[in-house]
DNA sequence: GTCTATAGGTGGATAGAC
DNA sequence: GTCTATCCACCTATAGAC
């Protein structure tokens, strides 16, 4: 049980830094220190490794956004953002982003995880966006759901390509640049 | 020569499609009507290949960017995501980002020319953003330079996720929100 | 420039012993 | 649960004939 999890956790770091077609069974055997048949035991097929991997994922995210207090909205999308930012220390992007990349590749199981993924961040966006308007602290320049897709898109690639710059500036300003934009 | 066009259309379309690692020399051969190994006399190895494929994409987008007449910025704004959303239509993201999301499996010789493309981008829209403030188009809530950063993001961000979920909508709405945010 | 043939390596996955 | 051993498909790349 224990090594599920280690299992769980260096895949998703690979997948966060190389994507799924970056990374094979032998460089997660390798880091957990067991064969790559072993691997197979805990998760019979490579799809269904990321299939749990994603809905962990979910859930862990859905959890920390339901523990929020609710504060002024603009605090609140400093947090929101303080999570996509938490992945700039050892070079990784959001897994969902990823995937979202190579869904093409992706066994087809994978795309409602996916996109369960996507609604979850929309619905809690939407939420505080709305009471934000309604409270006179973010703009209406939009509409709430206009703006949580803004959102997400804008952090989804500031992470990608702050990896590709290899500069961690480009994140911050793409950030500093949408939530200004949003304040009242 | 002709061939030569050929399959650097083909490998860019793959890549757009399944990234870097989601295509082979055999996807290209069997598009193309040649065998793998003659792929190799036109680009010796894979870096190669992509290396001359992000050299013409940068070019043509420099030209694209230079031919705009100079206009009133939020009609320029709309052009530039316009050349985003001609890929949703055959499920393509920007080649740009699909190489950034693979950025640390890539041959480190072509992060270079990564880092350039996105350069064009920022100068070229610092300059649009910068007349745009001036002229009263373009609300002041940020620097141009942080303007720019969050437009490539959002677009970015945007084309990978409306492949994601299959749906051109996302796209869309986030588009319209972060153009709507810039309209003073 | 394109072909056949092949090298040399790695991919995910399975069988069966312990 | 982990191991060794192995399968077969696929990968990039090369050699050499035409």
């Amino acid at each position: 049980m224990d090594t599920k999890d280690h299992i769980l956790s260096v895949a998703q770091r690979l997948i966060q830094q190389r994507g799924v077609n970056g990374f094979s069974y032998a460089d997660i055997a390798a880091e957990v220190g067991i064969r790559k048949a072993s691997l197979h035991h805990h998760f019979a097929t490579k799809t269904d490794l990321v299939q749990h991997l994603l809905e962990r994922y979910r859930q862990q995210l859905e959890d920390y956004l339901a523990g929020l207090p609710d504060a002024d909205s603009r605090v609140l999308l400093e947090q929101y953002a303080g999570l996509y930012q938490s992945n700039l220390c050892d070079q990784r992007a959001c897994m969902g982003g990823m995937l979202a990349a190579e869904v093409m590749t992706l066994d087809p199981s994978l795309r409602p995880a996916l996109e369960r993924f996507v609604s979850v961040q929309e619905r809690w966006l939407c939420g505080v966006l709305e009471r934000g308007q309604a409270r006179g602290e973010i703009v209406r320049s939009a509409t709430p759901a206009q703006q949580s897709a803004m959102l997400i898109s804008t952090l989804q690639g500031a992470l990608l390509f702050a990896r590709a710059g290899g500069n961690d500036a480009f994140f911050l300003e793409s950030v500093k640049g949408v939530l200004s934009s949003l304040h009242a």
